[in-house]
RNA sequence: UCCUCAGUAGCUCAACGGCAGAGCGACCGGCUGUUAACCGGUAGGUUGCAGGUUCGAAUCCUGCCUGGGGAGCCA
């Protein structure tokens, strides 16, 4: 008798024809009758479950089994049989059914729909539903793809430090990382904190970007990326923000604005690519029931060149579009929402990359473009989620960085070592970063960042 | 942080100033191939919290809490 997984039986259940197997797994649905009875049963190994058939007359315990509850974990041994005609390509005769784990019956996950919001209070069991297990499945082979994509081109990958003194990026809030006690801190003479007797004698933070420590090993390997969680403190309450999320940023030396936009869509290609190759069950889930012809539209988007416009003709094709918008288009702001969306969902119905952006609304490690007024700044918008990517090419020239630097009040002191990268061997070179859950809500048609990761943080709101 | 909508049975919702209900789920029973099975029955409620108006409040008013959506910030 042989231990199989649902996986194994899926990908060939002909091998077992006949075969007495074991299968371990979770209850997801029981429905009995007087002398048989049908459990769906899905180990966790495939998007599918299998259908367990039992009979009275072949099980001691008919009547335990007939009550088991969904949830309920039990172990089952039968003979797999080929059903070809019926809805499901095979199925299992119970010779036995061994109650593992019981689940009561006020199990919160019942047989039906849930709402999002309900199956976001019970984090800790929502990975056995279908939408989150094809939700979290797929994270978990884009992860995987990411570093294969990166590898396979020869990057090396770089782990970025999440303890960090550096401040001086303006991503956003930052959340302290201390070892003081906040009743009974030492205090400098003005009554503030005196973090010169912290931990590391200095304030620091959770990383809110790798990129610059990624720079620094760009010029060093050339092609480098980083792949590991980002911290924001920002009050941002929108399906789009979340506290702690997992961002990927390459950087590339020798390389322009260009290259690094090719990169872009090279990589995002390929992990779509990946997806509609090896989570078939899951991406058609995802087209069936939660965003009507994802898989399709995703197909497109694999084999058609992604839109690429500067801001300057973003403004200009918005301000001749018809449609009258909240807030007025106009050179020199930035786009609102409602213009990105309308750009990648109403002019080009797929993913576009808007560059060239003023100088002024960018950061300082952006590269002055020769223009003088923009900066050479990418972001790539798609339909549905907005902002998946921001990215530049970075300033390489230390006369100007020093002056970009001094513009945004930032001290040259404070990143003495990022104007040395410029001093010792400094090239062009850029980078972007990925936000990896709105890629996943690209992928999967999910509207909601709190539905892709595991157990979300957000503001007011780190349960489990 | 601002704007907006909502909170009623385990879940999804109805009742909108006058007896608190339905569907699903759960439980019990029936059913020889079900597959979000089907048929019959039973149980299940401090209507988010606190106060106010009223003869009477789930319903109207005030404050708070929680959640959704939109905006800003961004990935």
């Amino acid at each position: 008798m042989e231990k199989v997984t649902v996986s194994q039986l899926v990908r060939g259940a002909e091998k077992y024809a006949d075969q007495t197997v074991n299968v371990n797994g979770w209850v997801r649905n029981n429905r009995d009758q007087k002398e048989f009875g049908f459990i769906a049963l899905n180990d966790g190994t495939h998007f599918n479950t299998v259908q367990v058939v039992y009979e009275k007359e072949n099980l001691g315990n008919y009547d335990r089994v007939a009550r088991l509850g969904v949830g309920s974990a039990i172990s089952v041994t039968g003979r797999l049989v080929l059903t070809p005609e019926a809805r499901q390509a095979f199925e299992i005769k119970a010779d036995r059914v061994a109650l593992e784990g019981d689940s009561p019956e006020d199990y919160p996950i019942q047989p039906k729909r849930h709402s999002r919001e309900f199956l976001r209070e019970v984090a800790h069991l929502r990975p056995r539903t279908n939408l989150f297990t094809a939700v979290f499945r797929v994270r978990s082979m884009l992860a995987f793809a990411v570093h294969q994509f990166f590898q396979e081109k020869g990057f090396v990958c770089l782990h970025a430090p999440i303890i960090t003194a550096n401040d001086a990026e303006g991503a956003g809030e930052l959340f302290r990382v201390t070892t003081l006690d906040p009743h009974n801190a030492p205090l400098t003479g003005d009554g503030k904190a005196d973090y010169s007797c912290d931990f590391f004698g200095k304030k620091t933070n959770l990383t809110v970007s790798g990129q610059l420590e990624a720079e620094a090993f760009a010029l060093a390997f050339k092609n480098v990326y980083t792949f590991g969680p980002t911290f924001r403190a920002e009050n941002s309450n929108t399906p789009r923000h979340a506290a702690e999320f997992w961002m990927i940023e390459p950087e590339i030396a020798f390389a322009d604005l260009n290259d690094n936009m090719n990169l872009a869509e090279e990589m995002i290609k390929y992990l779509i690519s990946c997806l509609l190759e090896k989570a078939e069950p899951e991406m058609a889930f995802f087209s069936q029931f939660v965003d009507k012809g994802l898989q399709e539209r995703l197909q497109d988007i694999v084999t058609a060149d992604f839109a690429r416009i500067t801001y300057t003709e973003a403004v200009e094709s918005l301000q001749k579009a018809k449609k009258k918008f909240e807030y007025p288009v106009e050179w020199g702001k930035d786009l609102q929402t409602e213009h990105e969306r309308f750009l990648t969902e109403k002019i080009f119905h797929k993913p576009v990359f808007v560059s060239d952006y003023p100088k002024e609304i960018k950061a300082f490690y952006m590269r002055v473009n020769d223009d003088q007024k923009t900066a050479a700044a990418m972001d790539l918008l798609v339909p549905g989620v907005g902002e998946i990517i921001g990215g530049s090419q970075r300033e390489e020239r230390a006369d100007v960085l020093k002056e970009r630097m001094a513009a945004f009040n930032i001290e040259p002191e404070e990143l003495q070592w990022y104007l040395d990268l410029r001093k010792y061997g400094g090239v062009k070179h850029a980078g972007f970063g990925l936000g990896f859950e709105r890629a996943i809500m690209y992928f999967t048609g999910v509207s909601n960042i709190r539905d892709v990761i595991p157990f979300p943080r957000t503001v007011n709101s780190c349960e489990f």
